[in-house]
DNA sequence: TTGAGTATATATCAGATCTATATATCCCGC
DNA sequence: GCGGGATATATAGATCTGATATATACTCAA
């Protein structure tokens, strides 16, 4: 899916900025399973225009910059559904964290147990953060997003906390030590 | 994390053409959580060759286009420690079904269905590769990996089995009726 | 048997996207 | 009163993806 499919959609919600569309995705509604920059929403914006499948009417603001506030046309709302029609590609993950723990053996152990750490916490912060998102109601699709995140998020920590006993520090003396990673079972 | 990073994250499990480094990506140890396509695998090995964190020795084949393995240098490997310091960047999810359902109100009750019923069947043959993927014992940090795919695909298959009664179709008579999702609490 | 499709293997280019930066104003806290 | 954050748009440069090209061999079905 590309930039302007996603601008398309979340203009689908009402009418908004590329600088709401960017929070939206940041924070609001589609946080968590959509990612876009503002070089890649400004510019799709701008085309789309063009191509008559968003208006845009500027709003002076003072104090403030202007406004360019987009609104979706019949034919972007057309050409939303022809984008969404098919199947959709399969999610795409990626994490450095992982990586790090493949490869935890060439680094310090310390460091290992700290990132681990680290990474169940910021897991909890962001648990919250969707609970807090699940409580103001929105709208039924995105209660089913966001209780799809809450599950995923809670799996993670869940595997994160039972797995915790497998990172292990060898030979705790030794400097020169590296961390090793390990599956509970072992 | 770039390609660059990646590429000597391979090659510290041993020596490695480009196309090997892709099927690790796509179908070995660090499928489901790293990507990277062949037009930035290929340019980022000649680039290290250059910088001395790789050395390439070509084998000829017969039959087969020339081999180039890259295996990793000194030098690489502190690059790789160096690039794999401080707290790596939060995971990044990227979901065009939950888009989808997010926006099923404008698409056909149907369709919905087909692609909510595909994805779950989808993502029990992605569990079961990951299942078998285990078996094969590999190294203790890939059963970790592999372990936290399984906990999360699991907590994905889970979810959407027992919200699945919240696909409502409305008013099953009409056409242009379109499909509406919400969660199993509703 | 022949042709289509898959696997091995490298390479490159166009286009899409991200990162970082620039500009401008205002509000908040210290 | 001054740095930092929020509001708001824009763009250049670096990076990465997706598609395509090249070349050979093997397998499977028509």
């Amino acid at each position: 899916m590309n930039v302007r499919t996603l601008c398309l959609g979340t203009l689908n919600f009402g009418d908004a900025t590329g600088y709401e569309i960017k929070k939206m995705v940041e924070e609001g509604m589609f946080n968590h399973f959509i990612e876009a920059s503002y070089g890649s929403i400004y510019p799709a914006l701008t085309r789309m225009a063009d191509d008559d499948l968003v208006t845009c009417r500027e709003e002076a603001q003072e104090g403030k910059p202007d406004k360019k506030v987009y609104s979706i046309t019949a034919k972007g709302r057309s050409e939303l559904a022809s984008a969404l029609q098919g199947t959709p590609k399969p999610d795409k993950f990626k994490s450095e964290f992982l990586f790090v723990m493949l490869l935890a053996d060439i680094l310090p152990a310390d460091h290992i147990a700290a990132v681990y750490g680290q990474r169940i916490e910021d897991l909890r912060i962001e648990l919250a953060q969707m609970k807090s998102c699940a409580d103001t109601g929105s709208h039924p699709g995105g209660q089913f997003v966001v209780g799809y995140g809450i599950a995923i998020i809670e799996a993670a920590i869940g595997y994160l906390e039972e797995s915790r006993i497998g990172i292990t520090t060898d030979r705790t003396t030794e400097t020169e030590t590296a961390g090793t990673v390990a599956t509970a079972a072992e």
